[in-house]
DNA sequence: GTTTGAATCAAACGATCGTTTGAGAGTACG
DNA sequence: CGTACTCTCAAACGATCGTTTGATTCAAAC
């Protein structure tokens, strides 16, 4: 059981199947790809999915547990360095919490599809993609509003929620390139994203340093 | 030809077709909700889809053209009560823009749902998609860039297209409620929108008051 | 050599998809 | 009346969907 009869030479069926799968999610998002797309652009017979996952849904769980457990050990761990000190800067915590976001877009083999992968989790309804992704990612937003909260003692934590939610929302906008915008076609891509994750950063600093207020702020 | 012959009492079924169609894209996304499951829900023949949109894709451009015409034209007409002014505020320029979309989310018949599909169209890769709403929102954006760029004469014409993109990615996150967090059982969801459009207000405003910096932000 | 079990394969399952068809119902106009 | 035209309807089209089946292949265990 420890190597596989067939493709020991190449990457194992799980694996291309999972990487087919995700760069197809991508694109075509869950329901428009099509496990007949996945198997043949992971070269892998029909009934593989079922076999090594069980079902669709199964498969797609996979491909977020595969990278997103890395992602939110990443983030903790690049959170535990800068949280807790006296002179943790605002910045810091906001890239401890982009940056592992940016670095996994640009690992070849798929993290760059992966961050479109999780968009497209965002947009989704789906009740079950929901409980899954709350209590993969759960955890590690609460870490976050711990110490957001601790450098921003004049805002309630409901009040640090809600400017996190705003933050994820347009990390996860930014990162997946979903943008009106349309990028000078000589930019490449990674540099895109980086470009985006530095204005990003600047741009949630100042909204989360924005003091709370009581009034309503704009009315014409 | 003026006058439908069958369910005049009623909405007619080209309307109950959109909004029905509006309803179901924003719970199970394009590809997910089938055109059966539209002419259920609108109570009317499968047929009819095919016979007044022409396909399932004319169906999906006539969901947005019908919110996206209003919405752009009270975006403008709202910019256009405070731009140019020796007064205008920055907050007042935010609020023409975010306001119209908040508006359009308290509207009974289908507009709460229409910002559902609306941040749906963002995580679609589809071609045709994107440019249909390319050139439908795109002069928009434009027209509240030049204002914006007025009113932050210190920002290039490039930045401030990147921060008005990332106040789009996160407004439509923000208005389509599809944030990890929970929103408390209690707090109605147009009470949930309300107060989330006036974070983002002055989140966003923050944001774009922020100098440009040349220097990286943060780096640990 | 025989057995065992995991992995792959072609083929087909029933279900559902978007779309089309042709008949028929209803209204307006002559 | 008859003709014309719009709209609705049940039914079916071929295609594709996720899933299952049963045979086959290969490596390891005995």
């Amino acid at each position: 059981m420890t190597s596989a009869p067939y493709a020991s030479r190449e990457r194992s069926t799980k694996e291309r199947i999972l990487g087919a799968a995700e760069a197809l999610f991508a694109t075509h998002g869950f329901a428009g790809a099509s496990l007949r797309q996945v198997t043949a652009a992971a070269r892998v017979n029909l009934a593989a999915v079922n076999y090594h996952f069980g079902s669709k849904d199964k498969l797609i769980e996979e491909v977020f547990r595969r990278r997103l457990d890395e992602l939110n050990s990443r983030r903790l761990a690049a959170l535990g360095k800068v949280a807790g000190k006296d002179d943790t800067r605002l910045e810091d915590v906001l890239d401890a919490y982009i940056r592992p976001a940016l670095d996994l877009s640009r690992v070849d083999g798929g993290g760059a599809a992966f961050v479109r992968v999780l968009a497209r989790a965002y947009a989704e309804h789906n009740e079950t993609l929901r409980r899954f992704l709350s209590e993969n990612y759960g955890h590690v937003l609460r870490q976050f509003a711990g110490e957001f909260g601790r450098l921003l003692p004049g805002l309630a934590k409901e009040e640090i929620y809600w400017r996190l939610d705003i933050v994820t929302g347009a990390l996860t906008y930014a990162m997946a390139d979903f943008g009106i915008i349309q990028r000078k076609s000589d930019v490449a891509e990674r540099d895109h994203r980086e470009t985006a994750a530095e204005h990003l950063i600047r741009f949630a600093a100042a909204g989360l340093r924005n003091p709370s207020v009581s009034n309503s702020p704009a009315s014409h």
